[in-house]
DNA sequence: AGGGGTACCTGCGGGC
DNA sequence: TGCCCGCAGGTACCCC
């Protein structure tokens, strides 16, 4: 599901509710999801209090009172559920339960089953990030229009809508808000980065940075077919802005020109072919 | 280097 | 009603 304003959104609401939690017992119905194991995790999980928990593109690290960090990617349909007490029946789909010697309980759901639970020492995840060479975050202060316009001169040959979505030039950007920020800025999503001058470079930045932020004010966004819900069970408000996802055949809300569909990288686009240029 | 295909899964809507 | 197809918020891998 989630880009960077849910996975941002279900991140503060867990950070809220769990720091200082101690971890009581955890269920595992899918041992699949968890990326080690079972017995490792439950070992380095189980008695340890939660310290914190962050963001880094889109996944959530949990930074535990024992040298360790949890780290979850909820891939296209994850789910983390906070309840204050143990419900009976877990819903289908729910695969991880955390429970809380407060009596809280955090559950994981996944439709389809991509989603995963990582375990690392928390002093390895800097150079794991490394490694992994993600971008940089869009909404730190030190993502500039400069920092923008080089990461860009260093992709000249990239279609632009496929490149924000590249988590390791931009870390959070998904499908959904690749699409509008395209849109906003009134730039096709199959230009390449090196035939964008000045001005529509500061376009893209501009509206990235607009529609993040106001996305995450938001608590992210939930499209009319989508399931997205963030750890209270709350649908996000963003989906009521949305311009161009999934508006194939509509009109175009600013010229009235017709809404287009097409596939980059495999992934569904829709666009405004008379005013994204 | 960029991009296509495939794979991992389940569920939903549309067409017949 | 039921079946088949394409599609869905992500990413890793192989291949050309």
């Amino acid at each position: 599901m989630p880009e960077l304003p849910e996975v941002e959104t279900i991140k503060s609401q867990l950070n809220r509710r769990l720091k200082g939690g101690k971890i009581k017992k955890i269920e595992i119905f899918l041992p699949k999801i968890i990326r080690l194991e079972a017995k490792f995790f439950i070992n380095k999980t189980v008695g340890a209090k939660i310290k914190k928990v962050w963001r880094r593109a889109k996944m959530i690290i949990i930074d535990l009172d024992n040298g360790y960090s949890l780290l979850i990617h909820l891939k296209l349909t994850g789910r983390l559920i906070l309840c204050h007490r143990l419900r009976e029946d877990y819903q289908k789909h729910t695969h991880l339960v955390f429970h809380f010697f407060d009596k809280s309980v955090l559950i994981f759901q996944d439709i389809r089953q991509f989603g995963y639970f990582d375990l690392y020492r928390t002093e390895n995840l800097k150079g794991f990030f490394q490694e992994k060479k993600l971008g940089p975050e869009p909404l730190k202060k030190s993502f500039t229009l400069k920092k923008f316009t080089e990461l860009l001169s260093k992709k000249p040959d990239k279609k632009i809508k496929p490149l924000l979505m590249e988590q390791n030039f931009i870390a959070g950007i998904g499908n959904i808000y690749a699409q509008e920020i395209c849109w906003s800025a009134k730039i096709s999503p199959l230009r390449l980065a090196k035939t964008l001058n000045k001005k529509e470079i500061q376009e893209i930045y501009r509206h990235l940075l607009m529609i993040l932020k106001k996305a995450v004010k938001q608590g992210g966004t939930t499209a009319a077919d989508e399931g997205y819900i963030d750890a209270r069970g709350n649908k996000g408000k963003y989906g009521s802005q949305l311009k161009v996802y999934q508006r194939e055949g509509e009109k175009c809300f600013r010229c009235k020109g017709i809404i287009e569909r097409i596939v980059l990288t495999g992934r569904g686009t829709a666009y405004c072919p008379r005013c994204q240029k």
